[in-house]
DNA sequence: TAATAGTCTACTTAATCGATAGATTTAATA
DNA sequence: TATTAAATCTATCGATTAAGTAGACTATTA
């Protein structure tokens, strides 16, 4: 299950998705339409910013804003943000490997071989789900009802 | 990433599975073996004992066993046990479900929908993966050597 | 009945999660 | 230039969970 604070990034993410080119939007304008605690979106919105996701403007008129376009960000790339490796154990993630330290022989243990095989098509998965996407998801689901 | 506790008890499991209907298994043998805290893997062997994956003799002669055989144990059984919900939102999940508390339309949110698609895939691959696939696994990735 | 092996209760310790407080810096505008 | 609006930084906090340990107890069997 992902953190709240992960949750709560890729809420603030697809909002300023739907701001995109309409300049800065508020902490608190976010805060408020996300129901997220102001103060724990301050720091949040500071790591997106640190780690490239987001840009913002301070003082009168400031604001945070993304700095890729929506179909260039996708679930991937939030969730190694502030959970990590997605692989389920440390021996079958690329980005973040480490040895489980149990196996004898890492090549042929076939509980690291099935789970990255999950992890290579979740990672396919998310890589496959842009912010755009998400929006584009949602206004069909609203079409269609 | 998984706990060391699933971790653990996957590590065991597979144990068993290897020594499937040759008799009880000592605590200290899969300890051993494993590399697992006896401690800690006493306590893990209780839950899944008492979860109805393992049984147990008490008394010299003693140990536990597979009260299923390995093709009947799959992954997504073994880490619902410890971990809960598979799905990364409580609002995608099934035997786990919550409301996230945060979209006014649960059912036309994008979040949830790309999610719940994430899940279903990641459940049905988990389903997929019984101990004896693991065990099979490993023989292949030996021989292929 | 002695030895063996699982079971139960109760801790402990460290790390992480979720969150808040308050002072500071920056920028726009009146 | 003073005022105000925003983001930024530092620091801390309480609650929960993860990981693991200690030791007494119970059941089995040779």
């Amino acid at each position: 299950m992902l953190s709240k604070k992960t949750r709560y990034s890729i809420l603030a993410m697809v909002k300023l998705a739907k701001e995109y080119n309409k300049g800065p939007v508020l902490i608190s304008s976010i805060s408020e339409t996300e129901l997220i605690p102001k103060k724990f979106l301050e720091s949040i919105l500071l790591e997106l910013k640190r780690n490239g996701f987001v840009n913002s403007k301070k003082g009168k008129g400031g604001g945070y804003y993304l700095i890729k376009s929506p179909d260039q960000i996708n679930l991937a790339d939030m969730l190694r943000l502030f959970e990590g490796a997605i692989a389920l154990l440390p021996c079958a993630a690329y980005k973040y490997y480490e040895s489980c330290g149990h196996c004898k022989d890492e090549q042929t243990c076939g509980i690291r071989s099935v789970i990255k095989e999950i992890r290579d098509e979740t990672v396919r998965m998310m890589k496959g789900f842009s912010l755009a996407d998400i929006i584009n998801r949602e206004n069909d689901l609203l079409k269609n009802k």
